[in-house]
DNA sequence: TAAAAATACTCCATAGGTATTTTAT
DNA sequence: ATAAAATACCTATGGAGTATTTTTA
């Protein structure tokens, strides 16, 4: 059986009248005959029953109109579908954060954007560490994902460097330094640093490299699985720590942020990583709409991504 | 585009290699390549993405595919319904029954019978008057009825005597006549008669026809449009009346029922009306049963109509 | 009898086959 | 270098056209 059958057997169906349905299809009324014959031998059903004047529908002939004209209807709404899906409109996207990024203004704003830019698309995050998170890229788990340490392996994968971001130094609100407005790392060679962990699989914890930057090894008192962990043990005068800027947006009662002026400063850099030649039409769009959002970012600006999408009102996610 | 297309894709899709696909449909590999890439064409979507080894889904390709195979499996249902619908073993019945068929055990059990041997028809019951139920047949709203009077013009109709029983006089509790057994209508004439009505088309009421059966025309009191307020008249006084033996069933308090001895006595008739040359094999089922239950029906019978279908509990529906 | 569907046949468009080339790893 | 897909070209099946017969109200 081939669509043929039911294109025609419907032309028959709607006109009552094998000759006005051939006309309507454009052949002539023998062959239309045979092929209506046909169908009718294949199913094993009498579909039409032959009048005098015209041809009509038996009861099983009606109940197979319906299911074939839903058929052909479908048939129409999955090429509609599979063309959205190719263009990028449609689909699913899966996008992996770190831990510290959402803290980050530039990450919440441009996924708002892609949301809203391309409503069709369902996304979803995945928060792991950021090892995990190239892991998963590889296996197909994610499809793109914000990490700030530099990815080990990059083979295969598609690194671009989005935005950076300056340190800042965490401490107790009575630390003995805590009166300065500006710190340098070397004023901290005798304090006590807390690491933000489980450093893994090269993975270096961004007071270790600081320091390191700095000339000195610094003295690690405890390490914290998680970011409010981290800053909670240095209100309690643990230790202190650096952070990137973003991390200011968390306001845990004992903890002072101050900027470090070292002129050979790190900076936190944000990375998007995706896989190389990853041929799905959303992850492209994707990309391209985080790389614009990036370069477009300014921090004072409040809504920066609104640029890149039709969006008014101005409330905070 | 034709099946043959979602089929071919459908098979690529699945073996992921044109090759393999080509062997498993029977046909060789350019020819394959060709119908895919037709497909590619006329919809306008890269649906594989050619590797090395093989050949893969692109994301809007696993979209079709998904859809393709969901229509395919459709296809298939559609034509089993139709098949089933043709055997009369799926579809929908409407019956048409006067408001005193009920009453007769015939009825429900027959209907009930039907509904367990073709579970997947779905039954409907109409109730009307007899005459509005021959116009109804006509009119196609009803496929078969149940219909006591004689059909006055049966054009067109086919009507098959189901099954006779004998008439009962209804009379008051305290009437002069209650104490007697056995009664004939020639004691009646003097009695003041009630009707049931409205007497309409040619319709002659069961009591009006006995009685010109017995020689004589009955003094009318009242008519009563419905069974129920027909005996409640009876049981108030107002009058006696003849009534279908199965009525009996209706215990109303103060109504008494009585044989009718005599030897030309007329029967109370119940026929089955359906269109001459109704082609839904539905119908076509659903008389055949009625026909042998009726030839099977025997009112001691506590379930007679049980031997037609599978039915085990015994239970009055 | 007349209108419409079915049958008989003929033809050609295109699905499918064969041989070969191109491509990607 | 090799496996597999794409291309080129040819063959032949079957869908569509033309002429005619059969059916049904």
């Amino acid at each position: 059986m081939e669509l043929r059958h039911l294109r025609y057997f419907i032309a028959v169906a709607e006109e009552g009248h094998v000759t006005r349905a051939a006309l309507r299809l454009g052949i002539q009324q023998p062959p239309l005959s045979q092929q209506i014959k046909a169908l009718e031998r294949e199913l094993d059903v009498q579909l039409f029953r032959r009048k005098a004047r015209g041809i009509e529908l038996t009861e099983a002939g009606r109940v197979y109109f319906e299911s074939a004209r839903a058929i052909l209807g479908q048939l129409g709404h999955a090429a509609e579908t599979s063309r959205r899906t190719a263009r990028g409109e449609q689909g699913r996207i899966c996008i992996g954060i770190t831990p510290t990024s959402p803290f980050h203004p530039f990450l919440p704003r441009v996924i708002r954007a892609f949301r809203e830019t391309y409503p069709q698309v369902s996304v979803k995050l995945e928060e792991q560490l950021g090892s995990e998170l190239v892991e998963q890229l590889r296996n197909d788990r994610i499809d793109a994902a914000f990490i700030r340490t530099p990815v080990v392996d990059p083979e295969g994968l598609n690194v671009i460097r989005l935005l950076e971001e300056p340190l800042l130094l965490a401490l107790p609100q009575n630390h003995p330094l805590a009166g300065r407005q500006a710190l340098r790392l070397r004023d901290l060679v005798r304090e006590t640093f807390i690491v933000y962990g489980p450093i893994s699989r090269g993975f270096h914890d961004l007071t270790i490299m600081s320091c390191n930057a700095a000339g000195f090894s610094p003295r690690v008192g405890q390490e914290a699985s998680r970011v409010t962990s981290l800053l909670a043990l240095v209100a309690t005068g643990a230790g202190i720590t650096i952070v990137p800027a973003s991390l200011q947006q968390m306001h845990i009662d004992g903890v002072l942020y101050r900027p470090l002026e070292d002129r050979t400063q790190l900076k936190a850099v944000l990375n998007l990583v995706s896989r190389r030649g990853d041929s799905s039409a959303v992850v492209r769009r994707f990309l391209n709409l985080v790389r614009q959002a990036a370069k477009n970012f300014v921090l004072d600006d409040p809504k920066p991504a609104a640029r890149l999408s039709q969006e008014r009102k101005s409330s905070n996610a």
